[in-house]
DNA sequence: AGGTGAGTCTACAACGTTGTAGGATGGGCG
DNA sequence: CGCCCATCCTACAACGTTGTAGACTCACCT
């Protein structure tokens, strides 16, 4: 069917592996030779057989990205990133689901359905830090997120805690003294939840205010829906608060729409600040106030430092922990005078 | 490295053949033999290696998908779907980001690049009917989405008249009769835009209420800022209207956004419904009324019938045009005694 | 004149897999 | 008893590419 370099080479009347040499712009062909090799290739529409090609070189050009689901806009918008960022590289994407299953996330890292990749971009959800020899594999490895630290493997990441603690700062500097936090993870420590809540707790320590349990609401996940449920617990529980950290954006939204509903005015009776910088906040009743976390720079570094490791100039350095620059932006949701 | 079907062959003490004939589930091979392979498998932590299979069989196992972007959330979702229908029938997905650009796509349509996939599910938005004859090409591919139709190959889409005609006479049933449209496309005929235009003309004429070609709002992309700018303009000109629908639920949301910073109550002043079931539209204040268009059914028929393409058992079939079902969901947006 | 080296090209093997053809064994049947 | 066929296994070639080694020519230097 398709025209291999047999076919190329007939044509052009020259061996077929100085056409593979053509191809791979080998310096020492004669010009003349180089034009008759080029206009047989194109002749014939020959394009090379990529399978072939990775058989032979041990590479495929594309390298795999492990993500709970598309359907997390931040997880969406983050694959976006780093297909564009892969492309700038010449590289291509597989993208696979994980539900955020622990298993399911074990599974990608020990199986080899994930062949036919050079590497892998993995966001886990569902393992934790004790999963952390996991991570061990024969193939490159980057980490994304903030569930897994100190791993053995490159691990490029957002300043969780320094952020959390300028949104934090951010909603204090607006005056705001009783600041309720949804999205926690009970008994995390490490993990986007237990670094946030950090950084929530080190802003109010620097300012002098106690930390009140009362103010935090726990979640399961971190959709829209939950957000909602946990606001209206909040509110069921009749504790007092003029500020809220949502720990992303889908949750700062979909607890915003229950203190809506409940009469009170955003920012007026309670500031809000979410965390994602999403698309979506910029156009919500009122616009979010957000972290950007830097997610151009997350995906541009991930896939540079992946397509190092597999390069393989790089073997014998250490794992590195890379960080983004991050940036509280501030939207009508806390928009008052500080 | 990595063991091959040598290795194994040797450690179990067979040809290599035999080996292969066990991992292809070859029927005649003794109990004995078939275990002394797997074990030697196992013992040697074996995995076939892909390239090489597909160099042999012609087949990856990975099929390609592109469209305009990941971080619109309707192409996130049904990125989503179709990685989910994909996994179903044992392949991976490759993704491919065409910007909404009519130059990308065509050169995805017409080079090599995404070679190492068996075929294509292809979404375009700057491609028109006129580049019909471009889907033309040498591997399996089926289209989505309403750019293009009676092309050369099979198409899964939505049923974009009719379900704009329900969304719009859903708002008929709730007593509105001046309804605007945001999302139009001037001079569009084909195209989700003019379909569901034709949609919202066509449940008019039935409830024979005339067309106001001052209820359309033009715009060029279909992103929330689209939405809302759109929706300015509109009150700008000082037209009335008691509805509004939204070609998406972008739009809508972005423009149910400046109505209400406008002071109109929504539903009570103006009912409105989007289109596409994105997640956000549960949460979003108030919750936003749409069209449920059937995203997993399209999912998984265009990856169904994609394969069959693949497989070549159809290969004389006459390209097919699959529409998927379609729902009206109401909610707060449009919540009003009928 | 002979040697050296750069430039240009080619033959061959190898990557790891599977299809094809066929060899060896043994049971059933005429 | 000899033949045939099913069962079980193997050797070899092929998929399309690239690395290695080397052949050949020609200019240049000693």
């Amino acid at each position: 069917m398709a025209a291999t370099l047999k076919d190329v080479a007939l044509v052009a009347g020259v061996s077929i592996k100085t056409v593979s040499n053509v191809i791979n712009d080998y310096e020492h062909i004669r010009a003349e030779t180089k034009q008759r090799v080029m206009d047989a290739i194109s002749e014939l529409g020959y394009s090379p057989n990529l399978s072939a090609r990775s058989l032979r070189s041990g590479r495929t050009g594309v390298i795999g990205l492990a993500v709970p689901e598309l359907s997390l806009s931040y997880f969406a918008e983050l694959a976006d990133s780093i297909i564009k960022a892969a492309e700038r590289r010449g590289l291509k994407v597989l993208i696979e689901q994980t539900g955020g299953d622990r298993d399911h996330e074990l599974e990608i890292l020990s199986s080899p359905r994930l062949q036919m990749t050079d590497g892998l971009l993995f966001s886990p959800l569902g393992m934790s830090n004790e999963d952390a020899h996991h991570l061990r594999v024969n193939f490159p490895l980057v980490l994304l997120g903030e569930r897994i630290f100190g791993g053995p493997t490159d691990h490029v990441t957002m300043s969780n805690v320094e952020s959390a603690r300028a949104a934090t700062a951010h909603l204090l500097s607006k005056g705001r003294r009783r600041i309720a936090v949804v999205g926690g993870h009970r008994g995390e420590v490490i993990g986007s939840a237990g670094l946030r809540l950090r950084g929530y707790q080190q802003a109010l320590e620097e300012a002098n205010i106690p930390f009140d349990p009362d103010l935090v609401a726990y979640t399961t996940f971190w959709h829209r829906s939950n957000g909602a449920t946990s606001m209206r617990e909040l509110l069921e529980t009749g504790v007092e608060f003029d500020a809220m950290f949502g720990m992303n954006d889908t949750l700062a939204l979909g607890a915003m729409r229950v203190l809506q509903e409940a009469g009170r005015r955003i920012p007026d009776d309670v500031a809000v600040i979410g965390f994602d910088d999403l698309d979506e906040g910029r156009y919500s009743l009122p616009t979010l106030s957000t972290i950007d976390p830097g997610r151009d720079e997350i995906a541009d570094t991930a896939v540079r430092v992946l397509q190092e490791r597999i390069s393989g100039r790089d073997a014998d350095l250490p794992p590195r922990e890379l960080e983004a620059r991050f940036e509280v932006i501030e939207r009508e949701s806390s928009a008052l005078p500080g």
